[in-house]
DNA sequence: CAAGGTACCTGTTAGC
DNA sequence: TGCTAACAGGTACCTT
């Protein structure tokens, strides 16, 4: 489940399922799922094993949890990861690649990853310069989310300016602002008619503080729905699904009526991926003139 | 150093 | 029916 409000529905299910709990076993199913662990699955299961997990926290779309060691997990979804809570007695998983016990029993983590694009680490700690809080060292790059306090709109809008690129491929920049993926970058574009190819540094202060806003409501009202999965891929630790699939305007929505316009909406091939728009309200930028 | 392309995986679906 | 190609929510790394 990839995108900030999929993440953060993951992060509120761990918390409320791992928080305060001593790990008794480690089980490493897959070598890909520990690849940023340098020393391998041997080192990755020694230094979890015996550990309490103090919190559960996130930056962007990593999720990393405090340990008493000092140290701390850190996890990543990727495009088909999920954390899921189940009894120990429940039938791996087809694509089950990490289980953590509890001392306490049931019931245990598992990480489940079909494609392998995500994994977990432990990781030292670094403090974060602004919140003094520690911080795995491997995402010490990665910006804050929209909704973090210490985000900084005027920062925000004065390195975007400066950037030469188009506006998605900005908002995709996880170093710049993070939990933006596919979905609610396509979505948040619409809503702030703003086309993806649209040139950052002829964005206007007005027009980024809208595009901020656009941001922030889509992706409040996507966690409210749980997150947006279009199969059981995408789902909360207890193996359920989001319900946001239903408001998306544009995004997975080709040739049908922009809720705003009705004209139809239209899909191209953008930076590797699909980017859907509405012709009408998001026109493409022309040079000297948007 | 910034920007952009590509690699990393497996499974599903659309099209022939 | 069976094969192939395209596509899927992300990030790291390489080249320019």
């Amino acid at each position: 489940m990839p995108e900030l409000p999929e993440v953060e529905v993951v992060r509120r299910g761990l918390e409320r399922f791992v928080q305060g709990r001593e790990v008794a076993a480690v089980s490493v199913l897959h070598p890909r799922a520990i690849r940023r662990q340098p020393a391998g699955a041997g080192d990755f299961a020694a230094r979890l094993t015996g550990t309490r997990i103090e919190s559960v926290r996130r930056r962007g779309k990593y999720l990393y949890l405090p340990l008493d060691s000092g140290e701390a997990v850190l996890a990543h979804l990727g495009m088909s990861g999920q954390l899921l809570m189940a009894p120990t007695e429940t039938e791996p998983e087809p694509h089950l690649r990490i289980r953590v016990g509890f001392t306490d029993g049931d019931p245990e983590l598992r990480f489940v990853d079909q494609r392998t694009f995500g994994g977990m680490a432990i990781e030292k700690t670094v403090l974060d310069p602004v919140a003094g809080q520690p911080l795995p060292v491997s995402i010490a790059h990665i910006a804050r989310d929209p909704f973090d306090p210490l985000f900084d709109d005027a920062e925000f809008a004065r390195r975007l300016r400066r950037r030469h690129t188009g506006i998605k491929r900005a908002l995709l920049d996880q170093s710049l602002i993070s939990g933006v993926g596919n979905i609610y970058a396509d979505e948040a574009l619409w809503r702030a008619r703003l086309h993806y190819a649209r040139p950052t540094e002829t964005l206007t202060r007005p027009a980024i503080e809208r595009l901020l806003a656009a941001v922030r409501e889509v992706m409040a009202a996507a966690l409210v729905q749980g997150g947006t999965s279009f199969d059981s891929l995408y789902v909360n630790v207890n193996g359920e699904s989001g319900y946001f699939d239903r408001s998306l305007a544009v995004y997975g929505r080709q040739d049908e009526p922009c809720p705003r316009c009705g004209a139809p909406v239209r899909r191209e091939a953008f930076m590797n991926r699909s980017s859907y728009t509405c012709p009408t309200c998001q026109p493409r930028p022309r040079r000297g003139r948007w």
